[in-house]
DNA sequence: CGCATCTCAGTGATACTGATATAC
DNA sequence: CGTATATCAGTAGCACTGAGATGC
């Protein structure tokens, strides 16, 4: 088969539009979704930080100090991995890790002054990446850009 | 510091709106594309098929028979891992692997009867699934969020 | 006792690198 | 010669699992 053949025949049921897996979601989501993450990554070692850091900092900051299994929630981080994330804050006295008195078993984990100073800058970094990765969109289209992600992934976060 | 302090101090020059770490285009973006990519492995390998067959075959079907380095081009599939997925696909039956007479280097890939017969079948999926993903989304909202998605990664493609 | 918390060791899939053999 | 292709071995970061130790 030649690719004219590939390309036109009609009674092969597949072909709707050309371009279907260029335009399939899934498959957009992922490749930006990874160009996206090139980008933050690259962007925050050279503060010296990482993803993590920014949201472990960012929990703490909004909703105050928490055990390593609230922050775990809050942040979409995996309980066994937050333990080196905190490892690498404490690191950099960004947060203090305390025993919890109520309950030993837990430790109450708090932002520093300087986790304070530092989330600052990586906001800061953080908004000027997003501007390098949304630079083709309009503030409308940003606004709306973020609006169905949300809607899709509050939808497909229901019950977990 | 307490939670409302964290919340309403104005002089920390940190906070803008409230939730602005599960507001960032990035985290949603990782997030979101978790999801849809846990959703889209599931439902192929109930076909016993997974991403990668189906990036082959619908660029074998659309743009014809190539060699593995054309495939990855297209198919955004690293050339070292090229390999892996062709055997799957010819130990189905699905592509045929044959030398290149005009150049000796090539491998010439092209489909098989087999193989657009089951293309068929995972485009059938991968809608079902789409329209899983994009649930909650209006058609016009669907159409939005591809053509956001479209020109996002289009921006950050140019030159590579 | 069952259950939650923190910790650590390890798995599996993934994008990506590097090297080799072969052919242009 | 330098370059391109297919192949293979291996790396690094990732989400995730499972188990142990401690304390509720």
């Amino acid at each position: 088969m030649n690719r004219a053949e590939a390309a036109d025949l009609p009674d092969d049921g597949v072909l709707k539009t050309p371009e279907r897996l260029r335009r399939r979601a899934s498959r957009l989501l992922s490749q930006l979704s990874m160009r996206s993450g090139r980008l933050i990554t690259e962007g925050l070692a050279r503060v010296d930080a990482r993803k993590w850091h920014y949201a472990v900092l960012a929990s703490l900051h909004e909703y105050g100090p928490g055990s390593q299994a609230e922050l775990s929630q809050r942040s979409g981080i995996y309980r066994s991995d937050m333990v080196g994330v905190l490892n690498e804050l404490a690191e950099r006295d960004l947060v203090e890790r305390a025993p919890d008195p109520a309950d030993r078993r837990r430790n109450v984990i708090t932002i520093s002054a300087q986790g304070r100073r530092h989330l600052r800058r990586l906001d800061k970094v953080l908004d000027d990446l997003h501007d390098e990765l949304l630079a083709p969109l309009s503030p409308a289209e940003r606004d709306q850009f973020v609006q169905l992600l949300t809607r899709l992934l509050d939808h497909h976060t229901r019950g977990s």
